[in-house]
DNA sequence: CTCCAAATGGGTACGTAGTACGCAGTAATA
DNA sequence: TATTACTGCGTACTACGTACCCATTTGGAG
């Protein structure tokens, strides 16, 4: 999650052997109850020592079972991916706004996995499958694998940054929002304060215009969305005018 | 940094009262310092200890400064906005163009800045200052306030979804490399076992396309802008010729 | 059946974070 | 000069990840 650090990745585990008691828990146990910790109370609330009572078992024991915390992440973020079907899609431009809505539904539903990076998550059982399911979409309509890997890329950098940018926007709702009483007039304050200067017109009218959005985030996105979509098909082979990158 | 606690603004602080002795230092001082211990040694490094050290003064003394961490790295995520220079731009698509560019710039220049949120960073006097720039490059180009919004929101998320991919491909290339035997032989064993399964066609083609890219990581990124672009303009009023060069 | 290697659960304790608190010193004001 | 509002900062508390150790359990070898 923080710095790079020798460490074997963890699916890659030799088997158990026979010997010994059986273990009382599993890594899938032990990644969900993680998972649901972080859904329920945010990535502040996972300690070590906080999951291992939510799973009724001594601190230490946890580390028979994953070497780190981050290995643990690891496997938290993996787990996001199982449950993200898979249907069939007719067409690239289906399936690319399909998986763009996918990212941003896993990203709503585990906001904290959109925060931390796991470098090798492609790496777990559900990634793999994912993204092998992903160039699917795009394969098989005339592009070579460095042009797949574009198209997929773009989508996929468009939906993180979008929805990264929607998360950080519920959180600042959230603070300012109930309670918090301090920190609002203190914040309200200053944004007059800034704006009385003048100095800002064109933030100034973007203020306003955020207290009262006409567009859900969803509208939000799926207009982006478009636009990405829409550049991805100028430039595909077969579309009329092709550019260059 | 992590989660959401009733912190006032930094930059609303009272002003100074006449009476005492003359602060040692300065925000901006402790700041910069901040910033570059963390473009020399990582996120990891910045603690309020060695921060101290690194001023020559005691641990404590920065809490006369700041109030938390987090206000530290609110001004930190600011300063990096500052050495932005702000052109004029005669056409928006230049503009957009320029804008993507400098968000990856300063991302390359000050990773540990593209991994934390800072959820207020258009409040400091450079961020606003930037966002009010950027507000300006799609303003009287026949945009509503809404659409310049979201003509500036599809572009920083691309841009920021696009560089966080390429950080995280150059942490996991600076694993892979110089020392980490460990690491790379468990690592490279596990992903030829999961190929040789035979499961991940399009994943094995990917992986044997990336380790001798044609591209650089610049020219991906520049693709993919291009496509955002390109939406963009398919979707501007009066835009009738998409080819713009 | 006996014994031991290999695995288990988990308690204690260490190192390092962020930071609350309090105190001594200093400079402008009354 | 006394007061007051600051300052730098040492001490100490809490909470974290986790290294280390050991008693316990189990399956297989003799």
């Amino acid at each position: 999650m923080s710095d790079e650090k020798a460490r074997p990745i963890i699916w890659a585990r030799p088997p158990r052997s026979a010997r010994g008691p059986q273990p009382a828990l599993t890594l899938d146990r032990i990644a969900r109850a993680a998972v649901a910790l972080c859904d329920a109370e945010g990535p502040d609330a996972l300690t070590m020592r906080r999951l291992a009572a939510e799973l009724g078992t001594g601190t230490m024991s946890l580390y028979r079972y994953v070497q780190s915390k981050d290995d643990l992440i690891d496997l938290m973020v993996d787990l996001t991916f199982e449950e993200i079907d898979r249907p069939a899609h007719p067409d690239w431009r289906g399936g690319l706004h399909w998986l763009a809505h996918q990212i941003r539904a896993r990203a709503l539903r585990h906001p904290w996995a959109a925060q931390v990076d796991a470098p090798y998550f492609f790496l777990g059982p559900n990634g793999i499958e994912f993204l092998e399911y992903l160039y699917g979409i795009v394969d098989g309509i005339g592009l070579d694998i460095d042009e797949m890997m574009r198209a997929i890329n773009l989508v996929y950098a468009y939906a993180e940054g979008a929805v990264r940018q929607e998360l950080a926007a519920e959180r600042r709702a959230a603070a300012s929002g109930a309670g918090e009483e301090e920190w609002m007039r203190a914040h309200s304050a200053y944004v007059r304060s800034l704006m009385g200067t003048g100095r800002y017109p064109l933030m100034q009218r973007v203020m306003l215009e955020a207290e009262q959005p006409h567009m859900t985030p969803e509208e939000n996105f799926e207009y982006g969305l478009q636009r990405v979509l829409d550049g991805i098909e100028t430039w595909l082979p077969g579309s009329g005018t092709r550019k260059s990158g």
